[in-house]
DNA sequence: CTTGACGTTATGTTCGGACATATCCTAAGC
DNA sequence: GCTTAGGATATGTCCGAACATAACGTCAAG
């Protein structure tokens, strides 16, 4: 492999996509701050050796993500670090629900007989009889064009002490449905642990309720393509009408 | 130049924005069918007097959209008829999802006393004591990268023979405020009307039901941004679980 | 008939330039 | 001080050109 050779294209690739990859790897890192203006595009023309065309169709790319916007005379400014869309946002947890307010989200829930449907309950592996909780919540917020993303889950035992795994094909669980929809088998096997805390502090003030109350404690792990594991968390609280709150955390496979 | 253009630029608008219009137009019309190929670049460079890249532009929007599709060398084809994601999609119908069956689609419903939780029924403007008929619906199908929908509606008074409006403001109700968040104030007033009918027999294998038996039926009206008028009618059935269909219609301002 | 090489062709990428447009900034006018 | 007018500037739009690249068609060789 000698340099020397004439018609060498070792790996330019697209040159406009080197430019984008450089600017997400600047935003991302915090050398181009949130907020901050982005070098003129002239500017930018001089740092990448490209023509404006290219740097335009590169800055046009993050755009379309969302990280930057561009206002004529004003300049290009730095809007988010990471883009939107990613495998995190369909696994929007509650507590990002919880963060917009009443205005962004609706939360309907109630509690019944598993025993007023055998077939449901069959379907579910559950003993008729059975009573369950169902939590119905959708996310409204994100940017323009970005279509809402509502699921359904249902806790079965109010008691709070047992759930089955309803992860995978129950009919009336859609959370992961929804993951495998949107990347395909890759998704690995979809844990759930319940068990009963005490309502932390922090999450007293957002849902109205008493610190220390009794609360619902779920936990789910997903596998991504990538092979990192993301885990969210949900407390739920039942204060007069279910509340919820949750988390959402990363880590390795 | 032919042509002494001076000043004369009354509404040239954007250039490529109009030969967008225009193929979208063509596409939709049926001028350009399904599975056809558009003519080459160069030919509509002539065909609309504008650049190859002004009508790069315009391609590369309807690629975007899912329209058409391109390939080096092979050309450019036409995939879709309408676009995706437009003011149709977020309206989809119930009897859009009764299509997909059980594997894509889940609708969860349940009746109650509104006397149960009197802030709801204060909020909704409804006496107290009233029963409901809950329908939460979800759309997973769609094009890869689309983000599932959902969405929950509430009809009161399970006699089917009065449903309030609910369409505005109503914090059980989501799909005006799903339109609203889409596509802004330009969305006119939600008709809601209500009747009891006898289930037509076209729906009756769908819902697993008897054709004649008593059905609710429900149209809604929006007014979409281009000013043409969406028609959503469903036909609510009562059997043992609800179940739902439903029609969607376009028509005139 | 199958396979391979190769020219043709339509899209993909990049360049440099020109003018339009919206906005910020400053200075003049009241 | 406040308002208004105008210059400066960064992005928005469009043009014409050149070369790269992938895929289709053809045709010759096996």
């Amino acid at each position: 492999m000698s340099e020397h050779n004439v018609k060498q294209n070792p790996a330019p690739a697209v040159r406009h996509a080197e430019v984008t990859r450089d600017l997400m790897e600047g935003i991302a890192s915090g050398r181009f701050p949130v907020g901050s203006l982005l070098p003129t595009e002239f500017e930018l023309c001089d740092l990448y050796g490209a023509s404006r065309h290219t740097v335009r169709v590169a800055i046009g790319e993050l755009a379309e993500l969302g990280l930057v916007s561009r206002r004529k005379r004003a300049g290009t400014r730095v809007e988010a670090r990471t883009p939107p869309g990613s495998y995190r946002q369909s696994l929007t947890s509650l507590e990002d629900l919880v963060q917009f307010g009443a205005a962004h989200v609706r939360v309907v829930q109630e509690t019944g007989e598993l025993a007023a449907d055998p077939a449901l309950a069959k379907a579910l592996g559950c003993p008729a009889g059975s009573r369950w909780l169902k939590i119905s919540s959708f996310r409204l917020n994100g940017r323009p064009g970005v279509p809402p993303v509502g699921w359904t889950d249902v806790y079965l035992d109010p008691a709070y002490t047992e759930v089955p795994a309803l992860a995978r094909a129950s009919p009336a669980t859609l959370i992961s449905s929804l993951v495998e929809q949107r990347y395909g088998r890759q998704i690995a096997e979809v844990h759930q642990d319940v068990g009963a805390v005490a309502l932390p502090g922090r999450l007293a003030e957002p849902l109205r309720a008493e610190a220390g109350s009794p609360a619902l404690r779920v936990v789910r792990r997903y596998l991504d393509p990538a092979g990192e594991v993301f885990e969210i968390s949900d407390t739920i609280h039942p204060a007069g009408r279910f509340t919820a709150s949750s988390r959402l955390e990363r880590g390795r496979a």
